[in-house]
DNA sequence: ATTCTGACTTGGG
DNA sequence: CCCCAAGCCAGAA
């Protein structure tokens, strides 16, 4: 039988999974770490692992990639050039400013729910 | 199995 | 504030 824990590898389809669902309940104007996502999706210290998943993201799909910045609040660099200033321009039309190349996250970073259970 | 690399993070200088 | 080093995990060669 398989495994009968949750998150299995992040890069693995139910990873992935686990990782887009995360992404997509970052709401609009608001950013998120690839840390922080790794830890709500239950696979902490993937922080890494949360960059490849989103590599692997294919066009045209419903998760709000360009949401999800390093820890810094900035865009993280890519393989290629120009993908960076893509997803400043998708922030900046969603609301968010990059003063200075870089997102204001005691601003816009976004508080998931204190778990108020 | 070993080595390198990567859309990362944190800590120290 | 910036730069560097170490820690970290998983995929590719």
């Amino acid at each position: 039988m398989k495994r009968a824990d949750g998150a299995g590898r992040a890069t693995d389809e139910r990873g992935r999974a686990r990782i887009y669902a995360v992404v997509r309940r970052v709401p609009r104007g608001k950013v998120a770490t690839y840390g922080q996502i790794a830890a709500l999706a239950g696979m902490p210290r993937h922080a890494r692992q949360v960059g490849y998943a989103l590599h692997a993201l294919p066009p045209g799909s419903d998760v709000p990639w360009h949401r999800v910045v390093n820890a810094r609040g900035e865009v993280s660099p890519r393989s290629a050039p120009g993908w960076e200033d893509v997803q400043r321009d998708l922030l900046e039309q969603e609301g968010v400013e990059l003063p200075r190349g870089r997102v204001d996250l005691a601003r816009h970073a976004w508080r998931p729910r204190p778990r108020t259970r």
